[in-house]
DNA sequence: CCTACATCCTCTAGTGACTAGAGGATCAAG
DNA sequence: CTTGATCCTCTAGTCACTAGAGGATGTAGG
C-alpha cells in the first residue's frame, strides 16, 4: 500500500523536503507517481528511509550510508566493508569526544577562575586573548 | 611594523581565505591598505586575529565570538555577558559529550555482534535495518 | 458547484564556517 | 625581461539539510 510523501514522512520521522533531498542526492531511487505527479512510497522505499534515518542518528555521513545501502542489497557478500565503516566511524566519534573534553577542561578551569567583575580582570576574556595561558594544547573542533 | 595578509596568516595559523572571511562578517576591521591595495595587518589585528582563533578552537560560534570581542573592548564593563556565554557553550558541550557516548555505546555493541560473515548476517547492516534493535533511544547528531 | 485548507510539485537560495578556484594585478628575484 | 610567489575581487562550492516562492492537486464542507 503505497502512500504519499506526507505520509512517508510521518511514519519514518524524516521531513518532507529532506526526503526529496535523499532523492536527488541519489540515497533512494525516485518512487513511482501517480497520475497527477505525487510521488508514492510502498514498504521498500519506507524500509530504505528508516535504514538512512538510522544511520545518519548514528552519524555516518551520506557517502557511507550509501556504502551501507549497496552493501545490503548484496546479502552473499561479505560485510568486512561494513565492519570497516563502522570502526572507522567509532574512532572518529573515539576523537571527537577526546577533544570535547579537552575543551570542557579548558572551559571548566576558565569560568572556575572569572572573578565575576570586569573585563578586565575577566579570565575568560584574558585566556582567549592570551592562548599561552592555556595548560594543554586544545584541539580545533 | 604591519605586515601583509600571508604573513599574518602564518602568524596567527588563520588561512588567508579565512581572514577574508573574517572581515567580510565583520569579526575583523577592515585594514590599511598599501598604494597597491595590499591589507596591512598591525599587531593589534595580529592580536584580534590570535583572539579569534583561539576561540574558534574552543568551539565558539562566530556570533559569540563577535560578542566576546565587544567585551574585550570595554575594560569597565561587567563580565556577567562573557561568563554567561561561556557557561552556555560548556553546556552545550556536556551535551555533545553525553550525545557521542550514546553511539559509541551502540556502536560498540553493533561492531562487537558483527560475525564477520556475509551481509545476510551481518548485526552492523542488521541493525541499521531495524531501530528496534537497539537498547537505546540514541539521540540524532 | 464553490471555497478554504491541506498537501503536493519544482525551483531557487539560504544556513554556518569556511574553502576552492578563476582571472587579473603586483612584487621580487634571477 | 621572465618566472614564480603573493595579492586582489568575485563566484561558487562543501555538507546536510532547510526555507520559501509560485503554482497545481486533492479533500471536505457549505
Amino acid at each position: 500500500m503505497a502512500v504519499p510523501i506526507g505520509m512517508a514522512s510521518d511514519r519514518t520521522g524524516i521531513k518532507v523536503p529532506t526526503i526529496r533531498y535523499y532523492e536527488q542526492i541519489g540515497l533512494l531511487l525516485s518512487p513511482p507517481r501517480t497520475g497527477s505527479n505525487r510521488r508514492l512510497y510502498g514498504d521498500a522505499e519506507i524500509r530504505r528511509l528508516n535504514f538512512i534515518r538510522h544511520a545518519r542518528e548514528l552519524g555516518f555521513e551520506v557517502e557511507d550510508i550509501r556504502e551501507l545501502l549497496a552493501m545490503a542489497a548484496e546479502p552473499q557478500a561479505s560485510c568486512h566493508k561494513a565492519d570497516s565503516i563502522a570502526r572507522s566511524h567509532l574512532a572518529e566519534i573515539n576523537r571527537r569526544i577526546a577533544a570535547l573534553e579537552a575543551l570542557k577542561g579548558e572551559l571548566t578551569r576558565m569560568i572556575d577562575e572569572c572573578g565575576h567583575g570586569r573585563i578586565c580582570e575577566c579570565r575568560i576574556i584574558e585566556a582567549l586573548a592570551d592562548h599561552g595561558l592555556c595548560e594543554s594544547e586544545h584541539a580545533r573542533i
